[in-house]
DNA sequence: TTGTATGCGTTATCAC
DNA sequence: GTGATAACGCATACAA
C-alpha cells in the first residue's frame, strides 16, 4: 500500500515532474531519465493513484447508470443494459458505476455532484421526465437508453439509444396479418402504462395504427408484470374473445402465462394459436416453444450508451446523436397461419 | 459548479473547520454557528466533494464487484447478483462500481490499487483461485459469493455467502426418489466443471453420493450453456437410456431444450417424466410448465455479499464469516410420481 | 467553542 | 530537458 509518485521520483534520481511527464508524454522526456522511470515504477509496482490524478485533474473516468428499482423483478432484464454498458467500460478503461435510483432527480444530482462520476445513462425515460428536465438545465452529460415521445422536450438536444418499439409493433402486427390473423390483442405493462413510460405509449399507438391500417381487429390490455395475475389476464380474453387467435407482447414476464393459458384451454401454439414476444433472444430460444420475437437487444443499447456517453467526454464537442436500431423479427415456434379456433 | 466548503464557510462567516465540523459532528459547534452553516449550505446548495473527501480520509465509501465476463450470455443471470448488491450499496450511501474482469487476477489488483474502491465482492471462485491467494496475501477486503472446495485455501479465514449446493442437489435427488424415479441424469455446466469451478465439483459429488446412498442409478452429463446442444445432448441420452425418468440440471441455459427434447418423443411433462431444475424464481414461473426448482436466490446472495463487505470496512474488527444459504425445493408443475416409459 | 495550517497524491504552471 | 511548487477539496491535529 502507498507507494506513490514521490517514491518513485527518489527511487530513480529525478523528480515528481519527470515522473508525471514520463507517464502522461505531454512533455518530452531524455531517454535515460524514462528508462529510470520505468524501472523504478517496474520494481516498486507503482500503481497512480486514482483519487489524486482524479482531484488534480478532474476526470474520474467514471460513468454512471441509474437503474429504476422498480418494486418487482420487473428490473431484472433491464440489468443487462449493465452487462453491455460495462463491457465497454472495461474495454475502455472507465468505471461503472451503478445507482438503483428510486428515480428522484435526487440521485443524479447528488451522483454528479459529488465529483464521483463524470455523466451517467439513464432509462425508463417518462413523459415529462423531470430528471431529464434537470440535466439538461445545467448541461450534464447524459444518455438516455430510451427516449421521449415525438417533439417532446426531453428528445429536444439530447442523445438516446433505443430501439425503434413502434417500428417493432407493426412488424409484429403484420406478420401475424400475413398468417391471416384477424384478431389480435397486445399486451402491455400496465405500471409503465400508468407511469406515462415513453414506450408504453409509443407501443399502444402504434399497434392500434397497424390494427386499424390493416382493417383487423384488436385491443390494448395494461398487464401486470406477474405470471399469475398475466395468466388470470389471458384466461379471461381468451374467454371473451373467441374469434382471437394472437398475441403480442412486451411483457416478458407472462410469456409463460399466455402459453399456459392457451394450452389449458386446448388450444396448441402454433398450429391454433399464435404469440409473438419481445424478449432477449437468449430468453426467446429458452422457453418452450421457442417463441417468435423481437429479439429486445439490451445490450447492444447498452453498450451504444455508453459509447456515447464516453465519446461525449472524451470528445468535448460531440454532437448529440440519437440513435434508433431496427431489430427485425425473428420466427421461431410460436407463430403459425391462421386457423379458426373451435 | 464547483462550490466549496470554502465558499460555505464564506458565506457563514466562519472557517472552514467549522463547517467540516458541523457536517461530520465530530467536535461541537455552538447553534449559531450551526445555524449560519446549515444555512449558507442551503442557500449554496452545497454537496461535499467526494473526491476532495476521499483523497483526505481515504475512504471512498465505494465497493466494486468484478464479475466474470464469460463467453456466452451464461453471466446474464449472475447480473441479479448486481441486482441485490446495488439495493444495499444505494440504501447504505456506498457505491457500487462493477469490473467485467476477465477473470484476471490483474482486475481486482488495478481496482483496489488506485484506491478508488475500498474491496471487492468476487464470484466464480475456482479451486486454487489466484484472485483469492492474491487478495488473502494483501489482506484486501473482500467477500466471495461462491466458496472453494472443503479445506481449500480459498475458504481459510475468507469471508463468503453461497447457496448449499450439496444439500439442494441432495434434496433434489429426494425428491425425486420419493415420487418413485430410480434412473436420474444430472445436467451440470461443462465449462464449470472443465475449468474446476466448486460449484460443478461440488454439486457433481452431491449427486452422485446421494445415488449411492438411495441405492438408485444417476449418471452426470457435462452440457454447454447453449440451447441448441443442449437440446441435442438430452435427446440422446433419452435414446440411450430407455429406464430414465427423471433429470436434474443447473444448467439454466437448458432448461428449455430439455422440456423440448422430452415433449417430442411423446412424454409428457410431469406425467411420464419429471425435470428439477434450479432456477430464479421468476424464471421458473415463467417457464411451461412452470418448473419445480431449487430457486436460486441471486438477489439474496447479492444482497448478503454487500453487507457483509460493507461491515467488515465499517467495523474494522468483524470477524470473517461464512454464510450458506439452505434454500428448500418449490415443487411448480415438472416433477411428479414415478411411471415407467413405454 | 473556534481558527490556522498541513497534507492526502497528483498534474501543470512557472521558472531555469 | 528538468526542477520546484501551487493548487484540486477536504479533514483533522494543533493552537488559541
Amino acid at each position: 500500500m502507498g507507494i506513490t509518485i514521490v517514491d518513485v521520483a527518489k527511487r530513480a534520481g529525478v523528480t515528481v515532474s519527470t515522473v508525471s511527464y514520463t507517464l502522461s508524454g505531454k512533455r518530452p522526456v531524455s531517454r535515460q531519465a524514462r528508462a529510470r522511470v520505468l524501472q523504478a515504477i517496474e520494481e516498486l509496482n507503482y500503481q497512480p493513484h486514482a483519487l489524486g490524478q482524479a482531484l488534480r485533474s478532474k476526470r474520474t473516468h467514471t460513468i454512471g447508470i441509474l437503474y429504476p428499482a422498480l418494486s418487482a423483478g420487473l428490473s431484472a432484464l433491464q440489468l443487462e443494459f449493465i452487462e453491455g454498458a460495462s463491457t465497454v467500460t472495461t474495454e475502455r478503461n472507465y468505471g461503472l458505476y451503478i445507482w438503483s435510483g428510486q428515480d428522484e432527480d435526487q440521485g443524479v444530482l447528488q451522483m454528479m455532484k459529488r465529483g464521483f462520476i463524470e455523466g451517467v445513462i439513464v432509462m425508463e425515460i417518462r413523459a415529462k421526465d423531470p430528471r431529464i428536465a434537470f440535466m439538461k438545465e445545467r448541461s450534464y452529460p447524459f444518455v438516455m437508453i430510451g427516449h421521449g415521445l415525438d417533439n417532446s422536450p426531453e428528445n429536444e438536444g439530447t442523445s438516446f439509444v433505443d430501439m425503434d418499439m413502434a417500428a417493432a409493433l407493426r412488424t409484429s402486427v403484420e406478420h401475424l396479418a400475413g398468417l391471416g390473423h384477424q384478431d389480435i390483442a397486445f399486451l402491455n405493462i400496465s405500471p409503465a402504462m400508468n407511469r406515462g413510460s415513453s414506450y408504453a405509449i409509443r407501443t399502444t399507438q402504434s399497434f392500434e395504427q397497424s390494427i386499424t391500417r390493416l382493417g383487423l381487429r384488436g385491443q390494448t390490455y395494461p398487464c401486470p408484470p406477474d405470471p399469475q395475475k398475466g395468466y388470470e389476464l389471458v384466461s379471461s380474453i381468451l374467454e371473451e374473445r373467441p374469434a382471437l387467435t394472437g398475441i403480442i407482447t412486451i411483457n416478458s414476464w407472462v410469456v409463460g402465462s399466455i402459453v399456459r393459458a392457451v394450452q389449458e384451454r386446448g388450444l396448441r401454439i402454433p398450429e391454433d394459436f399464435s404469440v409473438v414476444t419481445m424478449l432477449p433472444s437468449h430468453l426467446a430460444e429458452m422457453m418452450h416453444p421457442a417463441m417468435t420475437s423481437i429479439d429486445f437487444p439490451y445490450q447492444d443499447l447498452g453498450r451504444l450508451a455508453a459509447e456515447m456517453l464516453i465519446r461525449q467526454l472524451d470528445e468535448p464537442h460531440t454532437l448529440p446523436a440519437q440513435t434508433l436500431l431496427q431489430v427485425p423479427l425473428t420466427i421461431r415456434q410460436s407463430t403459425g397461419p391462421y386457423k379458426p379456433r373451435a
